[in-house]
DNA sequence: AACTCGGGGCA
DNA sequence: TGCCCAGAGTT
């Protein structure tokens, strides 16, 4: 099937409407807590991510909370989330960036952002997209394999889908669409097995494996 | 572009 | 057991 530029308008017509009441999975209460939790979220799902964040932010939500913590008892607190080391080393640079650079907040800036430790594309316009409504469409795997079957967006690496996306999706809806694809990927369009009979975009998919009478 | 980090879930 | 999970840094 080749997809137009009309098909990929009902697909995102049909994602948002489905999607509509779709929020973050990950629990977060301010910009540095969600910064937080995207780097936690990592290889790992958000259920156990969110266990995780439930128990550390009410004791540390802030970088001069967080740089009080050693390695150590960072990598335990964070231990659930696997990659923890490396996880719990960035966390504390970045803080301490924070701190010493910005005041303790966040920057809005994505150039300024990208330049924290542990914080890339992805969690860059995750944090500036959902929680600032600013232009950006974060790419994880989900968004990234999402994409590519339905020919929203087609590339070989995430910045290609990225740039893609942001040619078909309005403006206005990058920080939802972002939400929209995530959901489909977490609830129809799995990365092994996509359940392409229950998908509601099977008819306009390239990829789904739906037989159709019609084309 | 490929490799590494990493524990837990699931088939 | 083998593959996967809301990635980023290094080589």
């Amino acid at each position: 099937m080749r997809v137009t530029k009309a098909i990929k308008k009902e697909q995102l017509r049909r994602l948002q409407e489905v999607y509509r009441d779709a929020r973050p999975a990950l629990h977060y209460t301010s910009p540095f807590t969600l910064l937080v939790a995207t780097i936690l979220s990592a290889q790992c799902t958000d259920e156990r991510v969110n266990v995780v964040t439930a128990r550390l932010f009410p004791r540390l939500d802030t970088p001069e909370k967080m740089v009080q913590l050693t390695q150590s008892e960072l990598e335990g607190e964070i231990h659930d989330c696997g990659l923890f080391r490396s996880k719990a080393k960035h966390i504390l640079a970045m803080s301490h960036m924070l701190i010493e650079n910005y005041g303790g907040e966040v920057p809005e800036e994505f150039d300024e952002l990208i330049k924290l430790p542990g914080v890339g594309r992805k969690t860059a316009n995750v944090v500036r997209s959902v929680y600032w409504g600013y232009p950006g469409i974060a790419v994880d795997t989900h968004v990234f394999r999402v994409s590519n079957r339905l020919g929203l967006a087609k590339g070989s690496t995430p910045l290609e889908v990225e740039m893609g996306l942001q040619k078909v999706i309005p403006i206005k809806d990058w920080g939802h669409a972002h939400h929209w694809l995530i959901w489909h990927g977490r609830k129809i369009c799995h990365a092994r097995k996509p359940e392409c009979e229950k998908c509601f975009l099977s008819d306009i998919c390239p990829s789904s494996t739906v037989q159709h009478s019609k084309k």
